[in-house]
RNA sequence: GUGAGUGUAGCUCAAGGGCAGAGCACUGGACUGUGGCUCCAGGGGUUGGGGGUUCGAAACCCCUCACUCACCCCA
């Protein structure tokens, strides 16, 4: 009864009718991307484990915990892509696609894997959609950015969304406001969770992301990274929420909002809603200033997203806005009642296909009761019937299984049934 | 990695120590070549797996596996 493999946790199958549904719902939010003037790159699904060590950060969880990483034959070390971005840059800069003198707009899509725990919205094999800007930025572009996922969270009804917003600085100001922030975790150490002891010294930023109760109330008081910015970051940061308010975009700000990636600079941002459980964000993304240089690429800032396509197809779900199942997958079926008539059948069948309609056989014989049955629960619109009488007189009966219209049709002129089934909507 | 909840027919679920059941689905018949409705019949299960307690375990105990949700983390 229990088949003996499965597959493996945390990876999902999806079956008809859902699959095609759930390309329906990647492309949706593909098309959104290409209304913004992206162009898509297909990238490889895994890389060097150096490239996401060196671009996501050594210290993260994604690195250092939640990578599929494998050994290949020879003997060069490699992960499954636990995100799109360092990928997508690497390909960038490989292929001296970047230009300070102009902005280019890619963008990506596809399985990401990352081992962790499966929950409620939560995969080991998800599939994300990603955009990367890449040039001479201005905050503008931003805005722009972040604009075109607002617009998926309109056309797609995102149930109870919230846009949240904050800056972490710039390569100037962070280092500075990274060092007040640790005099002060010193201080407070007592009152900290053991994680954020690590983090103190590993990443503290990561230590305002903190949940526990007793960590909270003890950085209330904590240094704010936007009462720390430079003068620059903190007119970039005015001007990203300028340029927001400007649109009619509403958002909040969280000077708790680090991201779990280390590339991230100046803006952040993430789309969360409240009908996902316990994950909440379904898009997310930030700036990235100096990432390029790190990958060994010129010096150029970049911005960028990317969103949960499983977590979309929740949250459309949610607020009734998934595309329709596929009525007809198969428009006509044909039944040869006899074992003499299976030939009969398979040539009417190919010369449905031949001018364009998507067809079946049911070749297997039994009762005509068991064929309509069958055509019914495949989602045939129309089934053909082979009899005796039909061989002989060269004909077919083709009947409509929704309106119970029936009607013979001489066998050597399948384009008039096809011209007629097409006709037929449904 | 940690915790909690749940595992009974293809699906949704009953039976809380005493014959493993229902609805839906499936197959066949009523209806010799015309489906959906109705009625009748049938096939389907080592109750996730292993061990223990008991005259007797789906049920109680222990272990294990899987799934789900949550922590964590993130899309």
């Amino acid at each position: 009864m229990e088949p003996s493999i499965r597959a493996p946790r945390g990876i999902k199958d999806v079956l008809p009718p859902d699959a095609s549904r759930f390309e329906a719902v990647l492309k949706e939010a593909e098309s959104v991307l290409s209304l913004g003037g992206f162009q898509k790159v297909l990238l490889p699904l895994f890389e060097s484990t150096a490239l996401f060590a060196r671009s996501i950060g050594g210290a993260t969880d994604i690195v250092e915990k939640e990578m599929y990483t494998f050994l290949d034959k020879g003997g060069d070390q490699y992960s499954l892509r636990p995100e799109g971005t360092a990928s997508l840059l690497r390909a960038a800069i490989e292929h001296r696609l970047l230009d300070p003198s102009r902005i280019i707009r890619l963008a990506y899509s596809g399985p990401m894997f990352r081992h962790e725990r499966p929950q409620a919205g939560r995969l080991r094999q998800f599939t994300q959609i990603g955009a990367e800007v890449l040039g001479p930025l201005t905050p503008a572009d931003d805005v722009d950015l972040i604009s075109l996922i607002h617009r998926m969270a309109i056309d797609f009804s995102i149930p109870s969304w919230t846009l949240i917003l904050n800056s972490l600085g710039c390569p100037l100001c962070r280092p500075a406001y990274r060092e007040t922030l640790v005099a002060y975790l010193v201080k407070n150490a007592a009152s900290l969770c053991e994680t954020c002891h690590r983090r103190t010294a590993q990443n503290p930023l990561r230590v305002l992301d903190c949940k526990v109760p007793s960590c909270q109330e003890a950085l209330e008081q904590a240094p704010r990274i936007t009462e720390h910015l430079c003068t620059r970051s903190r007119n970039h940061f005015e001007d990203v929420k300028m340029g927001l308010d400007g649109l009619g975009i509403p958002y909040v700000l969280s000077h708790r909002l680090v991201r779990g990636l280390d590339y991230y600079t100046e803006t952040t941002f993430e789309f969360v809603s409240d009908a996902l459980g316990a994950q909440s964000t379904w898009a997310a993304g930030g700036r990235y200033d100096g990432l390029t240089a790190e990958l060994g690429g010129p010096d150029l800032p970049g911005i960028g997203f990317a969103a949960g396509i499983e977590r979309l197809w929740l949250l459309r779900e949610k607020a009734g806005t998934l595309p329709d199942p596929e009525k007809h997958p198969v428009r006509i079926m044909v039944f040869p009642m006899e074992t003499n008539g299976r030939v009969a059948a398979l040539d009417l069948v190919r010369k449905l296909r031949n001018a364009g309609v998507p067809a079946s056989g049911h070749f297997s014989g039994g009762k005509i009761k068991s064929a309509f049955r069958q055509a019914e629960r495949d989602g045939a619109l129309f089934l053909a019937i082979l009899g005796e009488d039909e061989l002989r007189s060269g004909t077919v009966q083709v009947k409509n299984l929704e309106t119970g219209e029936q009607c013979s049709w001489p066998l050597n002129d399948v384009k008039k049934i096809a011209d007629m089934i097409r006709e037929s909507g449904g």
